[in-house]
DNA sequence: CGCAATATTGACCACTCTCAATGAGGGTGG
DNA sequence: CCACCCTCATTGAGAGTGGTCAATATTGCG
Protein backbone atom coordinates (compact mmCIF):
# COMPACT_ATOMS: atom_id res chain seq x y z
CA UNK A 1 0.00 0.00 0.00
CA UNK A 2 2.37 2.73 -0.76
CA UNK A 3 0.49 6.29 -0.73
CA UNK A 4 -0.38 8.22 -4.24
CA UNK A 5 1.53 11.22 -4.10
CA UNK A 6 -0.75 13.98 -3.52
CA UNK A 7 -4.99 13.14 -3.55
CA UNK A 8 -6.18 15.33 -6.76
CA UNK A 9 -9.90 15.60 -7.70
CA UNK A 10 -11.09 12.43 -9.33
CA UNK A 11 -8.33 10.84 -8.66
CA UNK A 12 -9.20 9.24 -4.88
CA UNK A 13 -10.45 5.49 -5.72
CA UNK A 14 -9.99 3.78 -2.53
CA UNK A 15 -8.48 0.52 -2.38
CA UNK A 16 -7.38 -1.14 0.13
CA UNK A 17 -5.00 -4.53 -0.16
CA UNK A 18 -5.50 -7.35 1.77
CA UNK A 19 -9.30 -7.64 2.11
CA UNK A 20 -11.87 -9.34 0.48
CA UNK A 21 -12.13 -7.98 -3.38
CA UNK A 22 -15.99 -7.14 -3.26
CA UNK A 23 -15.56 -5.39 -0.22
CA UNK A 24 -12.74 -3.21 -0.97
CA UNK A 25 -14.31 -2.61 -4.36
CA UNK A 26 -17.06 -0.86 -2.77
CA UNK A 27 -14.98 0.71 0.64
CA UNK A 28 -17.76 -0.82 2.32
CA UNK A 29 -14.30 -2.16 4.77
CA UNK A 30 -15.93 0.42 7.59
CA UNK A 31 -18.69 -3.02 7.37
CA UNK A 32 -16.56 -5.42 6.74
CA UNK A 33 -12.82 -4.68 7.78
CA UNK A 34 -13.31 -5.24 11.79
CA UNK A 35 -13.83 -8.54 13.23
CA UNK A 36 -17.09 -10.72 13.37
CA UNK A 37 -17.89 -11.12 9.19
CA UNK A 38 -16.51 -14.00 7.79
CA UNK A 39 -16.09 -15.12 4.06
CA UNK A 40 -19.21 -16.15 3.19
CA UNK A 41 -20.86 -13.19 5.36
CA UNK A 42 -18.92 -10.99 2.87
CA UNK A 43 -20.27 -12.68 0.27
CA UNK A 44 -23.92 -11.87 0.71
CA UNK A 45 -22.91 -8.19 1.74
CA UNK A 46 -21.63 -8.09 -1.36
CA UNK A 47 -25.27 -9.37 -2.66
CA UNK A 48 -26.88 -6.41 -1.36
CA UNK A 49 -25.02 -3.47 -2.50
CA UNK A 50 -25.39 -1.58 -5.87
CA UNK A 51 -22.85 0.15 -7.12
CA UNK A 52 -24.30 3.73 -8.85
CA UNK A 53 -23.46 5.66 -11.57
CA UNK A 54 -21.22 8.93 -10.56
CA UNK A 55 -22.87 11.62 -9.80
CA UNK A 56 -21.38 15.07 -11.16
CA UNK A 57 -20.18 18.36 -8.99
CA UNK A 58 -22.94 19.77 -7.39
CA UNK A 59 -25.72 16.64 -7.63
CA UNK A 60 -27.88 15.92 -4.72
CA UNK A 61 -27.98 12.31 -3.51
CA UNK A 62 -30.71 13.14 -1.53
CA UNK A 63 -32.56 15.93 -0.24
CA UNK A 64 -33.74 16.76 3.74
CA UNK A 65 -36.97 14.69 4.05
CA UNK A 66 -35.94 12.23 1.15
CA UNK A 67 -37.59 8.84 2.29
CA UNK A 68 -34.69 6.56 3.45
CA UNK A 69 -34.20 3.84 1.54
CA UNK A 70 -30.23 3.01 1.62
CA UNK A 71 -27.56 3.99 3.26
CA UNK A 72 -24.17 5.16 1.46
CA UNK A 73 -20.66 4.63 0.88
CA UNK A 74 -18.20 6.75 -1.01
CA UNK A 75 -16.28 5.04 -3.45
CA UNK A 76 -14.53 8.32 -5.01
CA UNK A 77 -14.98 11.71 -4.90
CA UNK A 78 -16.24 13.18 -2.10
CA UNK A 79 -19.78 14.92 -0.59
CA UNK A 80 -20.85 17.42 1.58
CA UNK A 81 -24.26 17.14 4.09
CA UNK A 82 -26.38 19.87 5.31
CA UNK A 83 -28.96 20.56 7.62
CA UNK A 84 -30.50 23.55 5.66
CA UNK A 85 -33.08 25.57 8.01
CA UNK A 86 -35.61 28.06 7.09
CA UNK A 87 -34.70 30.56 4.31
CA UNK A 88 -31.83 29.09 2.76
CA UNK A 89 -29.67 28.94 5.82
CA UNK A 90 -27.45 26.22 6.42
CA UNK A 91 -25.39 24.11 8.83
CA UNK A 92 -22.57 21.85 6.66
CA UNK A 93 -22.88 18.93 9.44
CA UNK A 94 -19.95 17.00 7.11
CA UNK A 95 -17.63 16.19 4.66
CA UNK A 96 -17.48 12.69 3.88
CA UNK A 97 -14.47 11.13 1.94
CA UNK A 98 -13.97 7.99 -0.03
CA UNK A 99 -14.49 5.15 2.01
CA UNK A 100 -16.91 6.72 4.42
CA UNK A 101 -20.83 6.04 5.41
CA UNK A 102 -23.28 8.36 4.86
CA UNK A 103 -27.03 8.69 5.70
CA UNK A 104 -27.05 6.56 9.23
CA UNK A 105 -29.46 10.05 11.05
CA UNK A 106 -31.75 8.76 8.76
CA UNK A 107 -32.60 5.60 10.38
CA UNK A 108 -34.41 7.25 13.26
CA UNK A 109 -37.23 8.78 11.40
CA UNK A 110 -37.20 7.19 8.09
CA UNK A 111 -36.46 10.17 6.06
CA UNK A 112 -33.18 12.25 5.78
CA UNK A 113 -32.89 15.22 7.96
CA UNK A 114 -29.61 17.08 6.21
CA UNK A 115 -29.09 17.02 2.38
CA UNK A 116 -25.86 15.61 0.22
CA UNK A 117 -24.67 17.34 -2.19
CA UNK A 118 -21.16 15.89 -4.31
CA UNK A 119 -18.49 18.39 -4.04
CA UNK A 120 -16.85 16.79 -7.21
CA UNK A 121 -17.71 13.73 -9.78
CA UNK A 122 -18.11 10.94 -7.02
CA UNK A 123 -19.30 7.53 -7.26
CA UNK A 124 -21.02 6.17 -4.47
CA UNK A 125 -22.20 2.08 -3.46
CA UNK A 126 -25.73 1.69 -2.49
CA UNK A 127 -26.50 -0.74 0.07
CA UNK A 128 -30.41 -0.58 0.52
CA UNK A 129 -31.81 -0.34 4.57
CA UNK A 130 -34.36 -3.06 4.56
CA UNK A 131 -32.04 -5.76 2.70
CA UNK A 132 -28.99 -4.75 5.25
CA UNK A 133 -31.54 -5.09 8.28
CA UNK A 134 -32.48 -8.56 7.73
CA UNK A 135 -29.12 -9.51 6.78
CA UNK A 136 -28.03 -8.22 10.35
CA UNK A 137 -30.52 -10.10 11.91
CA UNK A 138 -29.08 -12.80 10.51
CA UNK A 139 -25.32 -12.46 10.98
CA UNK A 140 -24.69 -10.86 14.49
CA UNK A 141 -21.07 -9.64 13.61
CA UNK A 142 -22.86 -7.55 11.29
CA UNK A 143 -25.21 -6.03 13.79
CA UNK A 144 -22.29 -5.40 16.11
CA UNK A 145 -20.79 -3.97 13.26
CA UNK A 146 -23.53 -1.52 12.35
CA UNK A 147 -23.68 -0.64 15.90
CA UNK A 148 -20.43 0.34 16.11
CA UNK A 149 -20.53 2.32 13.20
CA UNK A 150 -23.32 4.51 14.75
CA UNK A 151 -21.42 4.83 17.80
CA UNK A 152 -18.43 6.10 15.84
CA UNK A 153 -20.95 8.56 14.37
CA UNK A 154 -21.90 10.20 17.54
CA UNK A 155 -18.32 10.01 18.74
CA UNK A 156 -17.38 12.22 15.74
CA UNK A 157 -20.06 14.68 16.56
CA UNK A 158 -19.03 14.71 19.75
CA UNK A 159 -15.33 16.05 19.34
CA UNK A 160 -16.64 18.29 16.73
CA UNK A 161 -19.39 19.93 19.43
CA UNK A 162 -15.83 20.53 21.37
CA UNK A 163 -14.58 22.22 18.20
CA UNK A 164 -17.56 24.72 17.80
CA UNK A 165 -17.68 25.21 21.97
CA UNK A 166 -14.16 25.56 22.63
CA UNK A 167 -11.72 26.28 20.08
CA UNK A 168 -10.42 29.47 18.56
CA UNK A 169 -10.97 30.32 14.72
CA UNK A 170 -7.12 29.04 13.93
CA UNK A 171 -7.43 25.87 15.73
CA UNK A 172 -10.87 24.96 14.05
CA UNK A 173 -9.20 25.30 10.88
CA UNK A 174 -5.70 23.15 12.35
CA UNK A 175 -8.34 20.73 13.41
CA UNK A 176 -10.02 20.42 9.79
CA UNK A 177 -6.95 20.31 8.18
CA UNK A 178 -5.20 17.40 10.14
CA UNK A 179 -8.96 15.61 10.20
CA UNK A 180 -8.83 15.94 6.11
CA UNK A 181 -4.44 14.76 6.23
CA UNK A 182 -5.19 11.68 8.97
CA UNK A 183 -8.35 10.43 6.97
CA UNK A 184 -6.21 10.50 2.96
CA UNK A 185 -3.65 9.08 4.74
CA UNK A 186 -5.90 5.87 5.98
CA UNK A 187 -7.22 5.75 3.04
CA UNK A 188 -3.76 5.28 1.27
CA UNK A 189 -3.60 8.79 -0.07
CA UNK A 190 -0.55 11.59 1.19
CA UNK A 191 -1.11 12.99 4.29
CA UNK A 192 0.53 15.83 3.91
CA UNK A 193 -0.62 17.34 0.18
CA UNK A 194 -3.99 17.14 -1.06
CA UNK A 195 -7.01 19.37 -2.82
CA UNK A 196 -9.94 20.48 -0.78
CA UNK A 197 -12.60 19.66 -2.68
CA UNK A 198 -15.36 21.90 -0.58
CA UNK A 199 -15.05 25.64 -0.96
CA UNK A 200 -13.86 28.52 1.68
CA UNK A 201 -17.32 29.18 1.86
CA UNK A 202 -18.30 25.18 3.15
CA UNK A 203 -15.29 24.96 5.20
CA UNK A 204 -16.19 28.37 7.44
CA UNK A 205 -19.86 27.13 7.52
CA UNK A 206 -18.91 23.73 8.77
CA UNK A 207 -16.29 25.24 11.46
CA UNK A 208 -18.80 28.35 12.04
CA UNK A 209 -16.66 30.66 11.16
CA UNK A 210 -17.33 33.67 8.65
CA UNK A 211 -15.81 32.81 4.88
CA UNK A 212 -13.23 36.14 5.33
CA UNK A 213 -11.97 34.60 8.58
CA UNK A 214 -11.44 31.24 7.25
CA UNK A 215 -9.33 32.94 4.01
CA UNK A 216 -7.30 35.11 6.34
CA UNK A 217 -6.80 31.94 8.62
CA UNK A 218 -5.02 30.46 5.15
CA UNK A 219 -3.11 33.78 4.24
CA UNK A 220 -1.75 33.32 8.02
CA UNK A 221 -0.97 29.91 8.56
CA UNK A 222 0.78 30.27 4.70
CA UNK A 223 2.70 33.51 6.36
CA UNK A 224 3.81 31.66 9.39
CA UNK A 225 5.12 28.62 6.91
CA UNK A 226 2.83 25.93 8.03
CA UNK A 227 1.05 25.69 4.82
CA UNK A 228 1.80 25.83 1.21
CA UNK A 229 -2.05 26.90 -0.10
CA UNK A 230 -2.75 27.49 -3.74
CA UNK A 231 -6.41 27.87 -3.49
CA UNK A 232 -7.77 24.13 -3.13
CA UNK A 233 -4.24 22.59 -3.03
CA UNK A 234 -2.96 22.46 0.15
CA UNK A 235 0.55 21.13 1.40
CA UNK A 236 1.30 20.71 4.56
CA UNK A 237 4.94 22.06 5.53
CA UNK A 238 4.59 21.64 9.14
CA UNK A 239 2.91 19.26 10.57
CA UNK A 240 4.17 19.17 14.14
CA UNK A 241 3.27 22.51 14.68
CA UNK A 242 -0.22 22.46 12.89
CA UNK A 243 -0.92 19.83 15.44
CA UNK A 244 0.47 21.96 18.11
CA UNK A 245 -1.92 24.43 17.19
CA UNK A 246 -5.15 22.00 16.90
CA UNK A 247 -4.69 20.41 20.07
CA UNK A 248 -3.70 23.39 22.27
CA UNK A 249 -5.50 23.81 25.41
CA UNK A 250 -9.32 25.06 24.69
CA UNK A 251 -9.78 28.88 25.89
CA UNK A 252 -11.79 29.32 28.70
CA UNK A 253 -11.09 28.56 32.28
CA UNK A 254 -9.64 25.40 33.44
CA UNK A 255 -12.87 24.51 34.54
CA UNK A 256 -13.04 22.51 37.28
CA UNK A 257 -15.96 20.36 37.16
CA UNK A 258 -17.64 21.09 40.65
CA UNK A 259 -18.35 20.27 44.32
CA UNK A 260 -18.30 16.99 45.95
CA UNK B 1 -51.15 11.31 32.85
CA UNK B 2 -51.80 15.03 34.42
CA UNK B 3 -48.74 16.92 34.51
CA UNK B 4 -46.81 17.65 37.99
CA UNK B 5 -47.08 21.31 39.13
CA UNK B 6 -43.48 21.83 38.76
CA UNK B 7 -40.36 19.72 38.61
CA UNK B 8 -38.11 19.60 41.87
CA UNK B 9 -35.35 18.22 42.90
CA UNK B 10 -35.82 14.58 43.51
CA UNK B 11 -39.49 14.95 42.36
CA UNK B 12 -38.83 14.09 39.38
CA UNK B 13 -39.66 9.87 38.66
CA UNK B 14 -41.13 9.33 35.71
CA UNK B 15 -44.52 7.64 34.89
CA UNK B 16 -46.04 6.68 31.99
CA UNK B 17 -49.44 5.52 31.81
CA UNK B 18 -50.55 2.52 28.98
CA UNK B 19 -47.42 1.19 29.38
CA UNK B 20 -46.35 -2.36 30.51
CA UNK B 21 -45.18 -1.63 34.35
CA UNK B 22 -41.85 -3.56 34.06
CA UNK B 23 -41.23 -1.02 31.25
CA UNK B 24 -42.59 1.87 32.72
CA UNK B 25 -40.71 1.28 36.43
CA UNK B 26 -37.84 1.99 34.05
CA UNK B 27 -37.85 4.56 32.11
CA UNK B 28 -37.30 2.19 28.97
CA UNK B 29 -39.89 3.64 27.12
CA UNK B 30 -37.13 4.88 24.34
CA UNK B 31 -36.59 1.00 24.46
CA UNK B 32 -39.94 -0.16 24.38
CA UNK B 33 -42.63 2.19 23.76
CA UNK B 34 -42.28 1.97 19.81
CA UNK B 35 -43.32 -0.06 17.86
CA UNK B 36 -41.94 -3.95 17.11
CA UNK B 37 -41.66 -5.34 20.58
CA UNK B 38 -44.85 -7.11 22.26
CA UNK B 39 -45.61 -8.15 25.74
CA UNK B 40 -43.26 -11.60 26.14
CA UNK B 41 -40.41 -9.73 24.47
CA UNK B 42 -40.92 -6.73 26.92
CA UNK B 43 -40.73 -9.22 29.48
CA UNK B 44 -37.30 -10.78 28.76
CA UNK B 45 -35.98 -7.14 28.29
CA UNK B 46 -37.60 -6.36 31.71
CA UNK B 47 -35.71 -9.56 32.83
CA UNK B 48 -31.77 -8.29 32.01
CA UNK B 49 -32.36 -5.04 33.52
CA UNK B 50 -30.69 -3.78 36.76
CA UNK B 51 -31.61 -1.57 39.43
CA UNK B 52 -29.26 0.00 41.14
CA UNK B 53 -29.66 2.17 44.28
CA UNK B 54 -29.53 5.84 43.74
CA UNK B 55 -26.50 7.82 43.93
CA UNK B 56 -26.08 11.16 45.47
CA UNK B 57 -25.11 14.18 43.72
CA UNK B 58 -21.48 14.71 42.44
CA UNK B 59 -21.20 10.70 42.06
CA UNK B 60 -19.52 8.99 39.36
CA UNK B 61 -21.73 6.52 37.17
CA UNK B 62 -18.59 5.78 34.40
CA UNK B 63 -15.34 7.66 33.97
CA UNK B 64 -13.78 8.44 30.73
CA UNK B 65 -12.23 5.44 29.79
CA UNK B 66 -14.33 3.37 31.98
CA UNK B 67 -14.63 -0.27 30.40
CA UNK B 68 -18.31 -0.26 28.44
CA UNK B 69 -20.44 -2.90 30.32
CA UNK B 70 -23.88 -0.95 30.13
CA UNK B 71 -26.05 1.23 29.43
CA UNK B 72 -28.18 3.46 31.33
CA UNK B 73 -31.40 4.97 31.94
CA UNK B 74 -32.91 7.40 34.14
CA UNK B 75 -35.14 6.70 36.52
CA UNK B 76 -35.28 10.27 38.54
CA UNK B 77 -32.80 12.83 38.92
CA UNK B 78 -30.24 14.26 36.25
CA UNK B 79 -26.48 12.96 34.96
CA UNK B 80 -24.45 15.34 32.95
CA UNK B 81 -22.45 14.03 30.66
CA UNK B 82 -18.47 15.60 29.76
CA UNK B 83 -15.45 14.53 28.33
CA UNK B 84 -12.69 15.72 30.06
CA UNK B 85 -9.59 16.71 28.18
CA UNK B 86 -5.93 16.87 29.36
CA UNK B 87 -5.61 19.59 31.83
CA UNK B 88 -9.07 19.80 33.57
CA UNK B 89 -11.10 21.45 30.47
CA UNK B 90 -13.92 19.30 29.69
CA UNK B 91 -16.90 19.51 27.04
CA UNK B 92 -19.97 19.13 28.52
CA UNK B 93 -21.46 16.91 26.03
CA UNK B 94 -25.26 16.42 27.42
CA UNK B 95 -27.51 16.76 29.91
CA UNK B 96 -29.77 13.61 30.91
CA UNK B 97 -33.11 13.96 32.02
CA UNK B 98 -35.60 11.08 33.48
CA UNK B 99 -36.36 8.89 30.95
CA UNK B 100 -33.23 8.81 28.56
CA UNK B 101 -30.73 6.88 27.77
CA UNK B 102 -27.16 7.43 28.16
CA UNK B 103 -23.26 5.04 27.62
CA UNK B 104 -24.19 4.57 24.17
CA UNK B 105 -21.22 6.53 22.98
CA UNK B 106 -19.08 3.95 24.28
CA UNK B 107 -20.05 1.09 21.81
CA UNK B 108 -17.72 2.09 19.04
CA UNK B 109 -14.32 1.40 21.28
CA UNK B 110 -15.90 -0.56 24.58
CA UNK B 111 -15.14 1.99 27.13
CA UNK B 112 -17.01 5.46 28.02
CA UNK B 113 -15.27 8.28 25.93
CA UNK B 114 -17.43 10.31 28.78
CA UNK B 115 -17.47 10.59 32.00
CA UNK B 116 -21.08 10.76 33.78
CA UNK B 117 -21.93 12.67 36.99
CA UNK B 118 -24.67 12.99 38.59
CA UNK B 119 -26.40 16.84 39.35
CA UNK B 120 -28.76 16.01 41.99
CA UNK B 121 -30.04 12.58 43.82
CA UNK B 122 -30.13 10.44 41.01
CA UNK B 123 -31.25 6.34 40.38
CA UNK B 124 -30.80 4.45 37.51
CA UNK B 125 -31.59 1.14 35.44
CA UNK B 126 -28.48 -0.64 33.97
CA UNK B 127 -28.97 -2.78 31.26
CA UNK B 128 -26.01 -5.23 30.43
CA UNK B 129 -24.68 -4.43 27.38
CA UNK B 130 -23.87 -8.00 26.29
CA UNK B 131 -27.13 -9.21 27.02
CA UNK B 132 -28.71 -6.60 25.35
CA UNK B 133 -27.17 -7.61 22.59
CA UNK B 134 -27.77 -10.88 22.58
CA UNK B 135 -31.31 -10.34 23.48
CA UNK B 136 -31.51 -8.24 20.17
CA UNK B 137 -30.12 -10.81 17.95
CA UNK B 138 -33.03 -12.67 18.72
CA UNK B 139 -35.85 -9.98 18.68
CA UNK B 140 -35.25 -7.72 15.60
CA UNK B 141 -37.79 -5.23 16.59
CA UNK B 142 -35.46 -4.59 19.71
CA UNK B 143 -32.69 -4.57 17.15
CA UNK B 144 -33.97 -2.24 15.42
CA UNK B 145 -34.76 -0.16 17.82
CA UNK B 146 -31.45 0.28 19.29
CA UNK B 147 -30.75 1.49 16.03
CA UNK B 148 -33.20 3.69 15.87
CA UNK B 149 -31.86 5.12 18.99
CA UNK B 150 -28.54 5.33 18.19
CA UNK B 151 -30.03 7.62 15.28
CA UNK B 152 -31.78 10.20 17.15
CA UNK B 153 -28.39 10.61 19.26
CA UNK B 154 -26.87 11.14 16.29
CA UNK B 155 -29.54 14.13 15.37
CA UNK B 156 -29.44 15.51 18.73
CA UNK B 157 -25.96 16.17 18.16
CA UNK B 158 -26.28 17.51 14.79
CA UNK B 159 -28.77 19.80 16.18
CA UNK B 160 -26.45 21.08 18.70
CA UNK B 161 -23.55 21.75 16.20
CA UNK B 162 -26.01 23.98 14.60
CA UNK B 163 -26.35 25.63 17.95
CA UNK B 164 -23.06 26.42 18.65
CA UNK B 165 -21.54 27.07 15.29
CA UNK B 166 -24.07 29.75 14.39
CA UNK B 167 -26.69 31.04 17.22
CA UNK B 168 -25.74 34.31 19.04
CA UNK B 169 -25.37 33.80 22.90
CA UNK B 170 -29.20 34.57 23.66
CA UNK B 171 -30.38 32.16 20.70
CA UNK B 172 -28.06 29.04 22.29
CA UNK B 173 -30.00 29.93 25.61
CA UNK B 174 -33.34 30.03 24.68
CA UNK B 175 -32.91 27.01 22.92
CA UNK B 176 -31.84 24.96 26.15
CA UNK B 177 -34.69 26.29 27.98
CA UNK B 178 -37.02 25.42 25.36
CA UNK B 179 -35.13 21.84 25.17
CA UNK B 180 -34.99 21.20 28.87
CA UNK B 181 -39.16 22.23 28.38
CA UNK B 182 -39.48 19.78 26.25
CA UNK B 183 -38.27 17.26 27.53
CA UNK B 184 -40.01 18.20 30.87
CA UNK B 185 -43.25 18.20 29.07
CA UNK B 186 -42.98 14.95 27.41
CA UNK B 187 -42.45 12.70 30.97
CA UNK B 188 -45.53 14.70 32.55
CA UNK B 189 -43.83 17.63 34.34
CA UNK B 190 -44.50 21.18 34.07
CA UNK B 191 -43.58 22.97 30.70
CA UNK B 192 -42.90 26.29 32.42
CA UNK B 193 -41.91 25.56 35.82
CA UNK B 194 -38.69 23.92 36.77
CA UNK B 195 -35.78 23.39 38.27
CA UNK B 196 -32.56 23.59 36.99
CA UNK B 197 -30.14 21.03 38.53
CA UNK B 198 -27.31 22.37 36.33
CA UNK B 199 -25.34 24.90 37.99
CA UNK B 200 -23.73 27.91 35.93
CA UNK B 201 -20.94 26.57 34.85
CA UNK B 202 -22.49 23.76 33.49
CA UNK B 203 -24.53 25.39 31.24
CA UNK B 204 -21.96 27.83 30.12
CA UNK B 205 -19.89 25.23 29.38
CA UNK B 206 -22.31 23.00 27.35
CA UNK B 207 -23.61 26.09 25.20
CA UNK B 208 -19.82 27.39 24.65
CA UNK B 209 -20.43 30.65 26.66
CA UNK B 210 -18.76 31.97 29.68
CA UNK B 211 -20.26 31.86 33.04
CA UNK B 212 -20.31 34.77 33.26
CA UNK B 213 -22.54 35.75 30.11
CA UNK B 214 -25.02 32.81 31.34
CA UNK B 215 -25.60 34.59 34.09
CA UNK B 216 -26.09 37.94 32.45
CA UNK B 217 -28.46 36.48 29.78
CA UNK B 218 -30.47 34.98 33.03
CA UNK B 219 -31.03 38.77 34.41
CA UNK B 220 -31.54 40.04 30.74
CA UNK B 221 -34.15 37.96 30.37
CA UNK B 222 -35.87 38.39 33.62
CA UNK B 223 -35.91 41.90 32.62
CA UNK B 224 -37.61 41.26 29.40
CA UNK B 225 -40.30 39.34 30.88
CA UNK B 226 -39.26 36.10 29.20
CA UNK B 227 -38.71 34.38 32.78
CA UNK B 228 -39.24 34.44 36.20
CA UNK B 229 -35.34 33.90 37.32
CA UNK B 230 -34.63 32.48 41.05
CA UNK B 231 -31.22 30.97 41.12
CA UNK B 232 -32.63 27.37 40.26
CA UNK B 233 -36.26 28.03 39.78
CA UNK B 234 -36.90 28.66 36.24
CA UNK B 235 -40.70 29.60 35.45
CA UNK B 236 -41.54 30.53 31.71
CA UNK B 237 -43.10 33.66 31.53
CA UNK B 238 -43.63 34.49 27.67
CA UNK B 239 -42.87 30.74 26.09
CA UNK B 240 -43.68 32.54 22.67
CA UNK B 241 -40.97 35.15 22.76
CA UNK B 242 -38.76 32.83 24.14
CA UNK B 243 -39.25 30.31 21.02
CA UNK B 244 -39.06 33.50 18.71
CA UNK B 245 -35.42 34.38 20.34
CA UNK B 246 -34.23 30.67 19.46
CA UNK B 247 -35.86 30.18 16.36
CA UNK B 248 -34.53 32.94 14.80
CA UNK B 249 -32.74 33.21 11.78
CA UNK B 250 -28.82 32.31 12.71
CA UNK B 251 -26.38 34.94 12.21
CA UNK B 252 -24.44 35.24 9.08
CA UNK B 253 -25.25 35.44 5.49
CA UNK B 254 -28.20 33.57 3.90
CA UNK B 255 -25.57 30.99 2.43
CA UNK B 256 -26.33 30.25 -1.23
CA UNK B 257 -24.66 26.66 -0.94
CA UNK B 258 -23.22 27.19 -3.95
CA UNK B 259 -23.12 26.48 -7.96
CA UNK B 260 -25.09 24.15 -9.88
C1' DC C 1 -13.54 37.29 -24.10
C1' DG C 2 -16.62 38.50 -20.54
C1' DC C 3 -19.68 37.36 -16.90
C1' DA C 4 -20.48 35.05 -12.54
C1' DA C 5 -18.99 32.80 -8.70
C1' DT C 6 -15.33 32.38 -5.41
C1' DA C 7 -11.38 34.19 -2.80
C1' DT C 8 -8.70 37.67 -0.81
C1' DT C 9 -7.81 41.90 1.66
C1' DG C 10 -8.89 46.06 4.46
C1' DA C 11 -11.43 49.00 7.85
C1' DC C 12 -14.56 49.11 11.41
C1' DC C 13 -17.32 47.53 15.10
C1' DA C 14 -19.94 44.45 18.22
C1' DC C 15 -20.42 40.53 20.80
C1' DT C 16 -18.60 37.95 24.06
C1' DC C 17 -14.50 36.85 26.88
C1' DT C 18 -11.37 38.11 30.64
C1' DC C 19 -10.30 39.97 34.88
C1' DA C 20 -11.82 41.53 39.22
C1' DA C 21 -14.84 42.55 42.94
C1' DT C 22 -19.04 41.77 45.39
C1' DG C 23 -23.15 39.17 46.88
C1' DA C 24 -25.78 35.08 48.06
C1' DG C 25 -26.49 30.22 49.61
C1' DG C 26 -25.35 26.04 51.93
C1' DG C 27 -22.80 23.43 54.87
C1' DT C 28 -19.87 22.72 59.03
C1' DG C 29 -18.26 23.37 63.46
C1' DG C 30 -17.97 25.93 67.51
C1' DC D 1 -27.99 29.10 66.58
C1' DC D 2 -24.76 31.88 64.61
C1' DA D 3 -20.17 32.70 62.52
C1' DC D 4 -17.35 31.30 59.14
C1' DC D 5 -15.96 29.41 54.81
C1' DC D 6 -16.40 27.80 50.31
C1' DT D 7 -18.64 27.55 46.20
C1' DC D 8 -21.62 29.55 43.01
C1' DA D 9 -23.83 33.55 40.96
C1' DT D 10 -24.00 38.31 39.75
C1' DT D 11 -22.35 42.68 38.10
C1' DG D 12 -19.01 46.05 36.12
C1' DA D 13 -15.15 47.71 33.12
C1' DG D 14 -11.98 46.88 29.50
C1' DA D 15 -10.05 44.28 25.64
C1' DG D 16 -9.80 41.12 21.72
C1' DT D 17 -11.41 37.85 18.46
C1' DG D 18 -13.99 37.32 14.83
C1' DG D 19 -18.10 39.25 12.17
C1' DT D 20 -19.90 42.69 8.83
C1' DC D 21 -19.55 45.53 4.97
C1' DA D 22 -17.25 46.79 0.93
C1' DA D 23 -13.88 46.82 -2.66
C1' DT D 24 -10.72 44.20 -5.47
C1' DA D 25 -8.56 39.73 -7.44
C1' DT D 26 -8.82 35.49 -9.31
C1' DT D 27 -10.79 31.55 -11.33
C1' DG D 28 -13.83 28.98 -14.10
C1' DC D 29 -17.11 28.52 -17.60
C1' DG D 30 -20.02 29.60 -21.49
Amino acid sequence: MNPRPAHKPADNVVSLDGIKVACNDCSLFQLCLPVGIDADELDELDGIIKRRQPLKRGEHLFHVGSPFQAIYAVRSGSIKTYSPSEDGYEQVTGFHLPGELLGLDAINLMHHPCAAKTLETTSLCEIPYERLEELSSRLPGLQQQMLKIMSREILHDQSLLMLLGKRSAEERLAALLLSLSNRYQQRGFSATDFYLSMSRNDIGNYLGLAVETVSRLFTRFQEEGLLDVQRKHIRIADMGRLRGIANARPMGKPYSSGQV
